[in-house]
DNA sequence: CGGAGTAAAAGGCACTT
DNA sequence: AAGTGACTTTTACTCCG
């Protein structure tokens, strides 16, 4: 679903005010002066540049399609018509001919290329599904082409390493996607999906931090319309929790959901465990387990 | 229905063989 | 690459108001 930035501009229907602002950091339309979230299948349709003064864009603004990692020849390359445009000589037909044979030839070149050209596709088309911004489909391109030239495709499935790759960019870029989302919307289990990211993360010795139960609680008090104060209270119990050494071994997500429920209970917005279940894709049980440590815990630190 | 709680199975991770 | 062990999460279930 693809909107134009034209239709972009109305009012918030929550407070009426119509100062919208693209969050292209999570994906998502925000309502600059209450908040409220309007749509999360946002595309960002923005130049992939950035310029900070007038001379700096004047350099950077250009006409024809942008420069993109998407394309296997980043978009540079001649493109030569397939069809014949008005009346040839025989001999000039032939002549085309063999110019559009030479073109292909060099456009699409060796096996990395043609290797390249279908996972940039897949790719794009991925990032498309999971609603995810232009930086992140050019993220994952730049990792798949590093991997390309590492010649770590070999072996192993085009579709696998493109759809790790595109979770490695999420990781990267703090853009929170589960493995089973990325597994669910490219088709690749979701074992294979992570043995090739672990592959991919192995390969570059880089270090991806784990995702932080503040980054699950901004998407899914987003998610589930939370109140912002509602979201800040969250976040200030999850920050009690970690110093109170709550956090360690337990997954982000559980912390999140838990410290969420409270400080629903505490604003006094009525959401049930279920709800935050759902939405975090964990049970209610786990959520119930945190929920009552951090009751625990943090009554104590109360009382004393 | 929403929630509290439990035991056992399953899952994921660091670490070894 | 398979095995191990400590640990978290899920499954499946009971009970409460």
């Amino acid at each position: 679903m693809i909107r134009q930035r034209s239709n972009l501009i109305e009012r918030c229907p929550e407070c009426g005010n119509s100062t919208i602002l693209q969050d292209s950091k999570s994906a998502e339309l925000v309502c600059t002066n209450c908040g409220f979230v309007l749509t999360t299948d946002m595309t960002d349709m923005g130049p992939e540049w950035r310029a900070f003064t007038p001379e700096e864009r004047k350099t950077k603004v250009r006409v024809g399609a942008p420069q993109t990692f998407m394309l296997h020849d980043k978009g540079l390359s001649t493109k030569i018509d397939w069809r014949d445009i008005g009346n040839f000589a025989p001999k000039k037909k032939a002549q085309l001919y063999r110019i559009r044979r030479w073109q292909q030839r060099i456009r699409v070149s060796d096996s990395i290329e043609k290797n390249l050209a279908v996972a940039l596709s897949e790719m794009s088309r991925l990032c498309e599904t999971l609603n995810l911004p232009r930086s992140i489909t050019e993220t994952a391109a730049i990792i798949y082409r590093k991997a390309a030239k590492k010649r770590l495709t070999r072996g192993r499935s085009i579709h696998g390493l493109a759809a790790a790759s595109t979770y490695f960019a999420c990781r990267q870029c703090r853009i929170v996607r589960s493995l089973s989302e990325v597994s669910m919307a490219s088709g690749i289990n979701r074992k294979e999906l992570a043995s090739n990211y672990r592959f991919l993360v192995r390969e570059f010795r880089s270090f991806v931090p784990p995702v932080k139960p503040r980054h699950y609680i901004t998407r899914l008090s987003n998610q589930l319309r939370l109140n912002s104060k509602t979201e800040e209270i969250a976040h200030k119990i999850s920050r009690a929790a970690k110093n109170e050494k709550l956090t360690s071994g337990r997954g982000g997500k559980s912390i999140a959901s838990a410290a969420m429920y409270i400080a629903c209970k505490i604003a006094g917005e009525n959401r049930t465990q279920r709800e935050f279940a759902e939405a975090a894709d964990l049970t209610e049980v786990t959520i119930r387990n945190r929920y009552r440590e951090m009751i625990n815990r943090l009554l104590i630190m109360v009382s004393l």
